[in-house]
DNA sequence: TCGGTAAGTTATCAATGTTAAGTTAGTGGC
DNA sequence: GCCACTAACTTAACATTGATAACTTACCGA
């Protein structure tokens, strides 16, 4: 428990306007501190303390600790955006895309579980779900905590492309959509939140997840 | 915020061999307060506050705070394997009992959304993710925390009976009963996670994820 | 060079989970 | 009847936590 995490800058005083380094610095040893240790048991004294400043400096950045929270799902629902890019780049059909999308979100998240889990499973307590019942009328995709709304848009944007090249689905745009990624997502929440059970082999919950979502949700093309 | 909740039994001391019975209000308390605000929010003082006793005597009666979630979390599993009974008791084929059980699944999940949440979604820091990579060698389904897993060793019967009624899976039942759960997971805990994402309907969400996981768990019969 | 202010500090707060140590009162044994 | 035993508590205190108030330092532009 006592791997130590060396300072990053211990006694350098930031210079005018570079104050934005000294934020990303923070982020920096929070992302690592809140990995390994998870987010309640990282306290901010210690995220000061990595950086090499002292606990309140932390304030003239961020709000309180759930705004470094926030700060860091934002940069790991731009990696999936970035991900998704990558994609569109590659010259595929969009049924070869959309398999490979999720493809991708599942290796994504089995991959970096713990920052999956901070951003997807970390937060929402059902007294904060209560309360935050209203949405704001103009979205800002740049101000922090919509960036998952951004990717989410983006996954929508695969089965419109899939429709437009002819593939007629079982639901909705929206639906489809939304029963995908709920379905991944069941899977990686519980592959990540109980890796101790007893599941049957990754590979065949995977492939079977991504069978049954495809099928499931694209009609099956008439045989000519 | 400040409804109150009125302490259970102010001022009176349980006789000898009824400490169990502070238990039980105990646990009633916390499962209010739990739900009400938060499992975080929820502080010890303020539990025995409610049940009317002081706040270290909640610790004769468990070991810390996360054990008196551990044993709200097995009440609701209980409460998921009756439900199961109850169905087991109607005279229904397995295929029409594989529905059943996943409609009431998700019926209780969002009619209990908190209570849902706490047992399914609240725990499982990344820390203790890594800490308790072992499990026990004997299982005692009685022992605290592990009510879960006789639940969905329920479910997997069911498909047991499925394959045995004839009807041919497209996995294992280990890895249909997996898949299954996990989708239907991922449904709920998306709608009870973020209830002011713009959703498509939920009867249509709830109906298309039913049919997307029979539908791709056992083969469609043939047309004889 | 000097005032304004970005970038920090120290001191302190109230609240939290938890433990130590002492107290009360019911009960079984003589 | 009473007395030792112990279940069922209490009061006091601890170390830590997130957060704020008030003060200081040092850089930069005019």
């Amino acid at each position: 428990m006592e791997r130590n995490l060396s300072t990053i800058a211990a006694g350098t005083r930031k210079r005018r306007g570079e104050g934005h380094t000294r934020r990303d610095e923070i982020l920096i040893a929070a992302k690592e501190l809140f990995l390994r240790e998870g987010y309640q048991a990282t306290t901010i004294r210690r995220i000061a303390e990595v950086v090499g400043v002292s606990a309140p400096a932390l304030y003239l950045y961020f709000k309180d600790k759930d705004a470094i929270l926030i700060a860091l799902c934002d940069q790991t629902f731009s990696g999936l955006i970035e991900l998704m890019d990558e994609l569109d780049r590659q010259a595929l059909t969009p049924m070869e895309r959309l398999r490979s999308c999720g493809a991708a979100y599942i290796r994504f998240a089995l991959e970096h579980p713990r920052e999956y889990w901070l951003t997807f499973m970390s937060g929402n307590t059902p007294a904060e779900v209560q309360k935050r019942g209203h949405k704001p009328e103009t979205f800002d995709p740049d101000e922090p905590g919509s960036k998952g709304a951004v990717a989410f848009s983006r996954l929508m944007g695969t089965f419109r492309d899939i429709e437009s090249s002819g593939f007629q689905l079982n639901y909705p745009v929206e639906t489809a959509a939304e029963l995908v990624w709920m379905s991944l997502h069941g899977l990686v929440a519980a592959l990540i939140n109980n890796p101790e059970f007893p599941w049957t082999k990754r590979d065949v919950l995977i492939d079977g997840m991504l069978d049954l979502t495809m099928r499931g949700v694209v009609k099956a093309p008439e045989k000519s």
